[in-house]
DNA sequence: CTGGAAGCTCAAGTGAACTTGAGGTCTGGA
DNA sequence: TCCAGACCTCAAGTTCACTTGAGCTTCCAG
């Protein structure tokens, strides 16, 4: 029924500009988007695939990366194995950012606790600090 | 004792470019370093202060937010206040992106469980997609 | 029917974080 | 002594992910 959504529309509900929705068809992320006297038409199902989109971008993958997850590669003998290097790659690297993440999250909030200018002037934060040579 | 290492070792140890070094102290992040016969000249102390920064950048802070973090903000009376500001964003910056980080890694173990060629084509990875809109 | 908002395409511009290049200096090993 | 190679500065270039602007069309509320 509600298969008439305009690109701006779509741009507000997902906190996106149309330049933005524009782009990423025009990297294939989305497929060509159906047209009414030359105006782009959406149905609601597009935000699903914008909302994977932004998921992927957040999680470090580039435009590439995301065209790949989505349509793989061009078929040939190594289209499998490069799709399962990407998605081990991948998931390897969501595993340390992760852990980055988390490194990072103990250094603020042992900051927060203190009540220094800033991190060079912070006695709290300087355990993290010799401990971040143990890698 | 070892304090005459050269920019280019420095770089080769943390994995770096001695340019992003220079970089990183035209930016503020480093302290004007110490020169022999115009040569910069590090000792081993700021590899810590290189591994901040680059959980900091990982962490998604950008430079000026890394250099805030460092050495605060001009002493005014707001100075306090856009700390503690800095602090709490970024603390909940942090928080969103590693749940972000924990739906992509889902969707990721998800794929990796099938032999889908990508994710368009992949039932396995529907059931995500539909729970996608539920925020 | 009309005017302003919203869309369209295509090319060029933007900001962040570095990198590269040009032109020159300094050092350390053969 | 010679010279390859590492360093220096400063300006300009690069990449990524969009955004903006120009010039033009289409929609719709009044």
């Amino acid at each position: 029924m509600n298969a008439t959504v305009s690109i701006g529309e779509i741009a507000r509900r997902m906190g996106l500009r149309p330049s933005a929705i524009r782009y990423y068809e025009s990297e294939q992320l989305l497929e060509p988007t159906r047209r009414r006297s030359g105006r782009r038409v959406y149905d609601e199902s597009v935000c699903e695939r914008l909302t994977l989109i932004q998921l992927a971008r957040r999680a470090g993958f580039t435009i590439a990366e995301i065209r790949h997850l989505f349509r793989g590669f061009p078929a040939d003998a190594s289209a499998g194995t490069r799709w399962r290097e990407l998605l081990f790659g991948k998931q390897r690297e969501i595993r340390d950012r992760m852990q980055e993440l988390s490194r990072m999250k103990e250094i603020l909030d042992r900051l927060e606790d203190c009540d220094c200018p800033d991190l060079d002037a912070c006695g709290a934060a300087a355990a993290d600090r010799s401990g971040l040579a143990n890698d």
